[in-house]
RNA sequence: GUGGGUAUAGCUCAGUUGGUUAGAGCGCCAGAUUGUGGCUCUGGAGGCCGUGGGUUCGACUCCCACUAUCCACCCCA
């Protein structure tokens, strides 16, 4: 237990942090482009959040949350994903005051206790966005914009644009008459899960994937042909402003996120090489969340992105992201004086903006050259005595192979490793 | 919560119908004449064979349980 991380969790080890980093900074280079300001909200919030906000019929607050009880009574929750605590932020802090609309992108871990498996881990980390205000189908569309956007510059392919209506209260209730109704006989039929979501949440009836479900479903009809006046104008301006900028998407009535505040909008963008978890992004319009959590009446979409799910694209398709050389020039030693001159030397250098390394194991010249080409540095330096006498040593380029005389000065040797690297 | 697979060195994996000192490749460390890496060669360190029971003269090997892990369902990012 003690040299173990819990079930489900997973450490970034040095050796693959650099992806994160690299998706990390693309991200926010994109968000920052499109308008966004980062936001960070805690780890945990106060549990009634997530159960006001995600609903309390979602198998989110049903059973996956992680739920305690703090030292002082109160009821706390690892936040399970990333919108909640965004809309309770914006409320709290009054932004609802500022110029609308609001537009915020985080980067946080998300806590949910499930099983397991491919693309799933009970700790992971979510990019996402939230713009807050608008009503409007273009908002629906830059949000969905962002994402594409991001997944392109990364260079990812065969990503997939699902895009959905879930109707508004309204539509949705009239809709759901109509959808018991047509249930109403065929019940025997469906699952048992599904007998439940009759009266919880019929809508989500649809998205079952048992066998003798489907079969009922085959010809059921789709929230998306009873939208009211309104949701349907919205979704036909949605794909309106999606064409606009390019964007491929497919409609898929189908599509029925499991977390109860959306509404209008739904999407969800797949991979297809990751297995069977091949959500890569999913999100959309809820309307009457903000309102839900205290604030006033105000609309808000936003989407999620799973950052481990993301990396995994990454590397099922191939796509390499460049390891980022830190040491720019390893200082090896021969003999006890030289030793502590490297040392010294090193530490000037770092101060001087270089990664500089140098021998801590006490190892032969000759274990020190294999060490300094497994760090992958550009350039190795050998201090002895000859060189500390004379000031001047050899600086080696590991690629090419070639040494450049030098002086034992900082600047001097700065100046020639910034030559090299600029020039890459 | 349900189902299936797997568990041997830091990593990837061999391991005979159960038989005595458990192996390989990679990695790590050290050497191959004086102060120079990558290739090659030699040597070395490193294993409660996931944990606990059972069967047996004898278990890495067979059986059971537990745990972990992977994959799928479910759900979702």
């Amino acid at each position: 237990m003690l040299t173990k991380a819990p079930r489900g969790t997973r450490d970034v080890l040095p050796e693959e942090v650099y992806k994160w980093h690299f998706v990390e900074d693309m991200f926010r280079q994109i968000c920052h482009r499109f308008g966004y300001g980062e936001m960070r909200t805690p780890a945990f919030e106060h549990t009634e959040l997530f159960q006001r906000g995600v609903g309390e019929t979602t198998d989110i607050v049903q059973k996956e949350m992680y739920t305690f009880e703090d030292r002082g009574g109160r009821s706390i929750t690892l936040k399970p994903e990333g919108t909640a605590p965004v809309v309770r932020a914006f409320v709290e802090h009054k932004l609802y005051a500022e110029a609308q609309p609001s537009k915020y992108y985080y980067i946080t871990p998300c806590f949910r206790y499930e099983r397991p498996q491919s693309g799933r881990l009970r700790a992971f980390h979510q990019f996402g966005v939230e713009v807050f205000g608008s009503y409007g189908a273009s908002t629906d569309a830059e949000v969905i914009a962002i994402a594409v956007h991001f997944f392109n510059r990364l260079g990812l392919k065969g990503l997939e644009v699902r895009v959905n209506s879930v109707g508004c209260p309204k539509c949705r209730s009239e809709y759901n008459r109509k959808l018991k109704e047509f249930l109403s006989d065929k019940l025997p039929d469906l699952c048992k899960t599904c007998n439940t979501r009759y009266e919880t949440n019929p809508l989500r009836i649809i998205d079952c994937k048992e066998e003798k479900c489907r079969n009922v479903i085959n010809d059921v009809p789709f929230m998306l042909d009873n939208l009211c006046g309104e949701c349907k104008t919205h979704f036909e301006e949605l794909k309106a402003y999606l064409e606009i900028m390019g964007i491929e998407y497919t409609v898929d009535p189908r599509i029925v996120r499991g977390l109860d505040y959306y509404t209008k909008t739904a999407f969800e963008i797949v991979s297809r090489d990751i297995g069977s978890q091949g959500t890569v992004c999913g999100g959309g319009r809820y309307e009457g969340l903000v309102e839900e959590c205290g604030g006033p009446a105000m609309p808000g979409i936003g989407f999620g992105l799973g950052i481990e799910r993301l990396i995994l694209t990454l590397e099922n398709q191939g796509i390499g992201v460049e390891k980022p050389v830190g040491t720019d020039i390893y200082v090896a030693n021969v003999g006890e004086r030289a030793g502590k001159t490297a040392f010294g030397l090193v530490y000037d250098l770092r101060k001087a903006g270089l990664g500089a390394e140098c021998d801590h194991m006490n190892r032969s010249l000759k274990a020190q050259m294999k060490y300094s080409d497994k760090l992958g540095a550009r350039f190795t330096m050998v201090l002895g005595e000859e060189e500390i006498q004379e000031g001047t040593a050899r600086l080696k380029n590991m690629q090419s192979g070639v040494e450049t005389p030098v002086k034992l000065e900082v600047e001097a040797i700065k100046a020639i490793i910034m030559q090299i690297k600029g020039s890459k």
